[in-house]
DNA sequence: GGCCATTTAGATAGATCGTTCTAGTAGTTC
DNA sequence: GAACTACTAGAACGATCTATCTAAATGGCC
């Protein structure tokens, strides 16, 4: 079976986007990393790069938002679990010579002005992880206003975390991004459990 | 003087680079909106695109710094003046259709793994961020060792909700990254007044 | 006016981009 | 084994990219 192909294909332009973007990696190198032919490509997704693209990115944020659910389960203490989670990111970062970040903030800020699709699929990534974060917030006993609002703070300072770190080629901004959600939630969780 | 279309030049590459990143910008989509030829580019620019690329990362850094340098300055209260700016920073969202956000962010997530001249580029107006609100924040009593986590913090912030901002269409994550980065100021303040 | 460096102007080159095209191979079903 | 679908394979195309090149206009200085 083929299907397979279609899945190294997946697989390569997930990383090529993580670590260049949409628009500076070309579908050549996408497909030389996958060892598949130009015809693989445009079987499989008949509407060229651009779909190639928006599916990248929905199943890279997928993927990448159950990574995030594995640290922050229901079976671990939330605290922990989101100290660890930015611990494996700057780790992961160390290892990887600071390429393997967010898989979809690059394409996010480079297409968002320019094309809807994509954006479209970026927006669709960003809310699936703010909701279930949310939820996952509340069972600790949060309000769900209190509770997104610590999940977008908590997203918001790993992206930014990954522009930095990756630009200085230091895990300091992963550490420190890292710290302040802890704290955050951690203040939050006691205020909760005052009541 | 001619020399106002070099100004010019990086002008609009500046707003590009920044809406749409270096790679998905051209060198004739920037000559066009400058309303300059060919030939003036690479008289300013010897090094072409790549050396356009870096002195307009630098350029559009340096001023961004001065903006938010103008919101904290020292004769504002700091918490005050960091949130005018993120609320500074939403509506600006609102203006431009949610295309003006951070000027380098973009590059330099997509340059930072492939262009070390670029990355270092963008490297050092992080730093010269960093420093600068460092040495602001010391002068409200802190350490440098807070002020420093607490400067790094609120620039992740920052560049986190302009990723989810510019992807969701919303104001929200700059919002909510605002007032976490308002809270954290505040109680370091207040536990730095405390002794 | 004559001279010289600076800047403008755009045609052109050569590489690379995404896409299309035709042809061929594997695998399944009748 | 014939017919059909799914997939592989890569040459070729037109568009677009950055960069180069030659020639001309411009502006201060003698």
């Amino acid at each position: 079976m083929g299907n397979d192909t279609k899945e190294r294909i997946l697989d390569s332009s997930g990383e090529l986007f993580r670590r260049q973007g949409y628009m500076g990696t070309g579908v050549k190198q996408i497909l030389a990393e996958a060892g598949a032919p130009f015809g693989s490509l445009y079987h499989f997704f008949p509407g060229g790069k651009s779909e190639l693209g928006a599916e990248t990115v929905r199943r890279s944020g997928f993927l990448y938002g159950l990574l995030l659910g594995e640290y922050a389960g229901p079976e671990v203490e939330l605290a922990s679990g989101i100290r660890a989670f930015f611990a494996g990111a700057a780790e992961t970062l160390r290892e990887t010579d600071y390429a393997d970040a967010c898989p979809i903030a690059t394409v996010a800020l480079e297409m968002s002005s320019s094309d809807e699709e994509m954006r479209l699929a970026c927006a669709d990534v960003f809310e699936a992880w703010i909701d279930g974060g949310t939820a996952r917030f509340v069972e600790e006993g949060l309000s769900a206003e209190t509770a997104r609002g610590l999940v977008i703070q908590m997203i918001c300072g790993l992206e930014g975390a990954f522009v930095l770190s990756r630009a200085l080629r230091s895990t300091e901004p992963v550490e420190r991004a890292g710290e302040a959600s802890v704290a955050a939630i951690e203040a939050a969780l006691s205020q909760a459990a005052d009541r």
